[in-house]
DNA sequence: ACCGTTTTGTGCACTTCTTCACAAGCGCGT
DNA sequence: ACGCGCTTGTGAAGAAGTGCACAAAACGGT
């Protein structure tokens, strides 16, 4: 992690990314996009971060210091203009090139995946969608025709595909990504509960339903135990 | 947040917790248990801090630390005892007790929630499946029936349902949600793309794809960038 | 009984993230 | 033109989390 620490130096780019974007921050901005594009449709055109910090769950503070990493987009004395963060947010996340995305697996969670509003409105397309059972081969799961795993590869070149989302068994996952990562894609999106190992390079995020229940579970024991103690 | 930190206090409890486990601990302990669990099946009995660090994709040091926090539960020259460590994880995370689960919204998602495996294997019941769609009240999913959302505060009161998943579309979200707290469930997880806002004391975990999606989308971009900077 | 090897548990330094608090900036009303 | 009220942007302090490096402990072989 060499890396300097851009002082200063706001050369050229005006407006441009001032800081280098912190991990923390980026996995907030997607939650700032949402609310803020909801705050759209309802008709709010300024907004100031007090408003939006309590919208999208977080503290003021927090939220200008995030917004202040992507430039300043604020106006003193008046907030934000929705519209124009919202654009700004995108385009620090990389949404406004599109990405295409193929599912892997297409049991109940690979067809709720796929049914997803969400791909659509913010750059993503299912560019494809496998399976290795051929007797799910050739239904058409929200518009898109299910192939069979085998043409992995192909319609990963086909399509341009840079992100992989994996909904099989667990049993399946590390085989799947490496395919993936043979055919070039270099982020991934793991649903499967196993832990994938993959060369460096390429991201890997899971979402694990079974880790957030015994978290939650962890809290409610805490709980119960401090309503015990305090009885 | 006026949370006294039960600094110390060791009393009694011989082995039991040493130190509060803090938060970022809690989130990796579930994911070292699903390792344990899976080296144990795979007739391991006995694991050392590197091995088990690599197999859970982190530090040594790092899973060391974590582990110290519930106590000293290694052997020094030796290693973990699987079965035990196991045991102690479990424990700590509070899996030892059972917690009832419903699930609210029986589309894709929640069909794929209810059939998931890993529920029974760890503590968790799915006590209650519910819809607002009638058409689908009466089914029987994963061995659990259909229910009515009407009959949502009776389902959690028979059960002592104390945490609640919500599998709905985003615009009942939150109206659900208020149902589950008024309930008296206190731990809610949320797969809609909407911030909950819930009375202190309950606990919201959230799941979401399209924040996840966003995330890879900005690394994805980050190494375009670099390529090109560096070409 | 002892020595060498192995591996834990942890103090310490370091990095990252969060929160506070306030000066700088903007617009509006007068 | 000017001051007042509001809101941003940010330095600095604090909290939380991470990684290093090594002493303390356990085992096995001789």
């Amino acid at each position: 992690m060499t890396m300097t620490p851009t002082r200063g130096s706001d050369s050229g780019h005006r407006g441009g990314r001032r800081t280098a974007i912190s991990e923390a921050t980026v996995a907030r901005l997607p939650l700032y996009l949402r609310v803020l594009t909801s705050l759209a449709e309802s008709g709010v055109s300024t907004v100031s971060s007090d408003v939006l910090a309590e919208a999208a769950g977080v503290g003021p503070a927090k939220l200008r210091k995030d917004l202040s990493h992507l430039g300043s987009y604020g106006t003193r004395g008046v907030g934000y203009d929705v519209d124009f963060l919202v654009y700004q947010i995108s385009r620090a996340l990389g949404l406004t090139q599109h990405y295409s995305v193929v599912i892997i697996g297409v049991g109940n969670l690979g067809q709720a995946l796929a049914g997803y509003g969400g791909f659509g409105t913010r750059g993503f397309k299912v560019a494809g969608l496998v399976d290795s059972d051929r007797s799910r081969v050739g239904s058409v799961i929200a518009g898109v025709e299910v192939r069979h795993v085998d043409e992995l590869e192909q319609i990963v070149a086909e399509h341009d595909v840079s992100i992989g989302v994996i909904a099989t068994p667990a049993s399946a996952a590390q085989d799947v990504c490496e395919r993936l990562v043979g055919a070039g894609v270099t982020s991934v999106l793991n649903f499967a509960p196993v832990v994938l190992s993959v060369p460096a390079g390429v991201d890997v995020r899971k979402v694990d339903l079974s880790i957030e229940l015994q978290i939650l579970a962890f809290h409610e024991q805490r709980k119960s135990l401090v309503e015990q103690e305090t009885a």
